[in-house]
DNA sequence: AAGTCGGGGGT
DNA sequence: ACCCCAGACTT
């Protein structure tokens, strides 16, 4: 593909990538490659680790928590054996926590189903629960070096301006597999895959740096001048605003925590007790409908949840151990298949890992609010 | 095909 | 105050 094209010979798809273009991208990458924690060893499980860990997820927040995983759970075998609470608690900040319980899942099926040797087939790759076609191409190219090209985030938006392609969203997934595919170094797969999600990370960025790239004269869409329109934007949704309070329950065992996959938000983690307060567009959860008057401790904090846009609220109470065993009854009653634990004030963010938890606490130390009972309580 | 799942750093 | 990220799974 040369300039000089008309707009529909572009958007129809016969893509010959000129060699020279991948070997200026080894060539810029091999210069500016970053010297990350995860390119240190590139072992099969080493590399799942961090691509899980890369989901939707920017380098810099996830390579502090890569490193005390490895250095606690080395193996494959290490992992497999480890309960999914701790495995969690490895997690705890990182958000989207399926990802965690399914690379647990996963390693666990490595281990059991395949003798803890990664498979070398993408078909068997994508058979492990938490391996999509993104990590599966990512793992076999990267630690085996076999020729499958990866398509990201970044990768579509290079690989989109490259040959001017403007579609976006799941149709145009598979044209873009196949210009990936086409553009795919086969002399070095892995090293080519890394450089093009590289350059999408530093360089072809939403708002492109061209200015820096190394590909500048092969960018279809830089010669035409529309690389910032390319590709089209998925048009946002509408945030919902949410009033969101949450209870410390505090009984003689501890704060109680609850987790059923039945409620809107936190469904495979532990968390305090919450419910919706004002105007919301969801089912109100009458798992707390119950006849406790919790005190409002009259803090307030924000979070985000994938297009809810949160004020939190909290309040608090003693529990006794009559109107505990009375709603954990009701508890079960409603749902069925809720968990519980406890925790105490020290360990809750560990114990109810988001952010939140982190939230509450920030906010009530800056507030100099006072949670009764808890301040000079060791055990709770 | 659309909805869901977290959170933080960059702009 | 947005934007959007080295996606996968469920419905």
């Amino acid at each position: 593909m040369r300039a000089g094209l008309k707009e529909k010979e572009i958007d129809s798809p016969g893509y010959e990538f000129d060699p020279k273009t991948n070997l200026k991208l080894r060539h810029w990458f091999l210069k500016e490659k970053r010297d990350l924690a995860f390119r240190k060893n590139r072992t099969p499980y080493s590399t799942w680790v961090s691509e899980i860990m890369l989901q939707q997820t920017r380098v810099a927040a996830m390579l502090p928590l890569y490193e005390k995983f490895i250095e606690r759970f080395p193996k494959p075998e290490a992992l497999a054996i480890a309960e999914e609470e701790e495995v969690l608690r490895y997690w705890q900040g990182l958000g989207y926590y399926s990802r965690a319980k399914n690379l647990l899942a996963g390693v666990r099926k490595l281990v059991s189903e395949f003798g803890g040797k990664f498979p070398k087939s993408l078909e068997e790759a994508l058979s492990l629960p938490g391996i999509g076609p993104y990590t599966a191409r990512a793992i076999l190219s990267i630690s085996y070096n076999l020729p499958f090209a990866v398509l990201d985030g970044n990768a579509k938006r290079v690989l989109s301006r490259l040959v001017m392609f403007r579609e976006s969203g799941p149709k145009a997934d598979p044209i873009l597999q196949k210009i990936a595919d086409s553009f795919l170094n086969l002399e070095f797969p892995g090293d080519h895959n890394e450089a093009v999600m590289e350059l999408g990370a530093r360089i072809c960025i939403p708002k492109p740096l061209c200015k820096e790239c190394p590909l500048q004269d092969d960018c279809l869409a830089y010669r035409h001048g529309v690389q910032e329109s390319i590709p089209e934007m998925e048009k946002k949704k509408k945030e919902i605003p949410l009033n969101i309070r949450f209870y410390i329950l505090k009984t003689k065992q501890g704060i109680l925590l609850v987790r059923y996959p039945e409620r809107r938000f936190f469904k495979t983690i532990y968390s305090l007790p919450f419910s919706f307060e004002g105007k919301h567009p969801y089912e109100a959860d009458p798992i707390l409908d119950w006849n406790l008057k919790p005190s409002d401790l009259g803090i307030k904090f924000k979070h985000t949840i994938t297009h809810h846009k949160i004020q939190g609220f909290v309040s608090e109470t003693d529990l006794d151990s009559k109107s505990e065993k009375k709603i954990l009854e009701n508890f079960r009653k409603i749902r069925p298949s809720i968990e519980i634990k406890y925790c105490n004030w020290k360990n809750l963010e560990t114990e109810f890992p988001s952010s939140i938890a982190k939230k509450i606490k920030q906010t009530l130390a800056k507030d100099g609010a006072v949670l009764p009972g808890l301040e000079n309580e060791t055990n709770i």
